[in-house]
DNA sequence: GCTTATTTATACGAAGCGGTACATAAATCA
DNA sequence: TGATTTATGTACCGCTTCGTATAAATAAGC
């Protein structure tokens, strides 16, 4: 099985795990609260980071817990221990990897450029991540999650949703200043338009996994943000 | 597992397969030619199709060959028989897909009507395979594949290529057609209005998938087709 | 040093997986 | 009728899967 084996990582290096990124004890300052037991030998970002390069390669189905064993360097039962099972430890990586798009998205939306380059960053933004991976560009996860397991899980279904409409929300706060600020005409409906830019990132997605060159994807990218700031 | 158990189909009407779709024979007539052997109780595209419902419906490998087996009848070395092995099953499979698809756009498209109503009624045309399946939305297969399969396999990353590209041409010949007639201005690109109008095919491909309902879908592809329209 | 708390490491188990060997059934051909 | 050809049905194989039971390791508290 051809998709099932990572390449063997790199034997992580393995961080002494001092930062608890958030108690659920009631101990007020910020210091380290001195856990009691064997310290874990992991840091559980970057365990998640490690188990979305799989999942995002491999998708759900296909990976298996000895994948994200590999992956993360943690052992199966430290992984269940951490995360829950296979479902649970989806969840959570699918939140980091929002975390990880919102915070991209939100630097260049803080640039507060023109509406042409902004989305021409936008989209350079997308098509890096969306190409990004040592084994072939990776696509969307958020439509790789949309196209498999948001079909039987509510709670990933809802997540997906609340992606996608995030997304929406984004392009169409985009639209709306830039229609403010006269860059579009006033006949231009934002929400329509951030529909066409949320489709042009899904298209691009979906090209980008079947490893369409870059070059013609900026060029698909170019002709929508001709007809976008068109209105 | 949810997404691995079919509903167990009612038993499969098993038709006497008398008509043989394609023979490698070198006979001439079209005449049922005389197999020799035991029969075969089952119609290769009646199976395909049962196929693709499972595929469509739960991916490449999130389906048993057991789950096969249960939705075409056939128990598993007769599959194997008859289509080869699971992703040689899933290239035919694949390929049926392709077929039926491209029939019922190729029905729309000879109706031969102005831009907008064409436009509408092959959405329109989408939206019903995207939102069918007894176990809700199934999506676009081709953007199920491309974001699955795709990556690992070069033969159906091949095949998705194929059909992304079939698409897009088949909207690029229709805004073609339409400038030819007036109904779109010089200045527009018919390249890049079909670019677009496969986006807006495969982001609705996707939300239905995370059952966006019906009503929302409509409404982005109205809004999508007044921007197409204008050019 | 001993107890307690927490994590890691090994190993196991039941179930499911894709694929196939082998015997049986049903047709044609001679 | 008997040989041949093709398809079916059962049962099995070796392997992988997810999850866990259990033991060893490493820290703090006393």
């Amino acid at each position: 099985m051809v998709q099932k084996r990572n390449p063997p990582l790199p034997p992580r290096a393995r961080p002494k795990a001092k930062t608890e990124p958030a108690k659920p004890q009631p101990a007020a300052g910020g210091v380290p609260p001195k856990r009691r037991g064997r310290p874990r030998a992991y840091e559980p970002d970057v365990a998640l980071s490690r188990a979305l390069d799989v999942f995002w390669k491999d998708g759900f189905a296909a990976t298996s817990l000895d994948d994200l064993s590999a992956a993360t360097g943690m052992n199966r039962p430290s992984l269940y221990g951490a995360f829950g099972d296979k479902r649970e430890l989806y969840k959570k990586t699918y939140e980091s990897y929002r975390n990880r798009a919102r915070a991209r998205m939100g630097e260049a939306f803080a640039a507060d450029m023109p509406l042409r380059p902004m989305l021409l960053r936008i989209y350079g933004i997308a098509l890096d991540m969306y190409l990004s991976g040592e084994d072939g560009p990776r696509g969307c996860f958020t439509v790789m999650t949309a196209t498999s397991e948001a079909v039987f899980d509510p709670d990933i279904r809802a997540l997906v949703v609340s992606g996608l409409g995030e997304m929406d929300r984004f392009f169409a706060r985009l639209f709306k200043i830039a229609q403010e600020r006269g860059e579009l005409p006033a006949s231009a409906d934002p929400q329509v338009l951030a529909n066409l830019a949320s489709a042009t990132i899904h298209t691009i997605a979906i090209r980008a996994r079947a490893q369409i060159p870059r070059t013609e994807l900026e060029t698909l990218v170019n002709g929508a943000v001709d007809v976008m700031v068109r209105g």
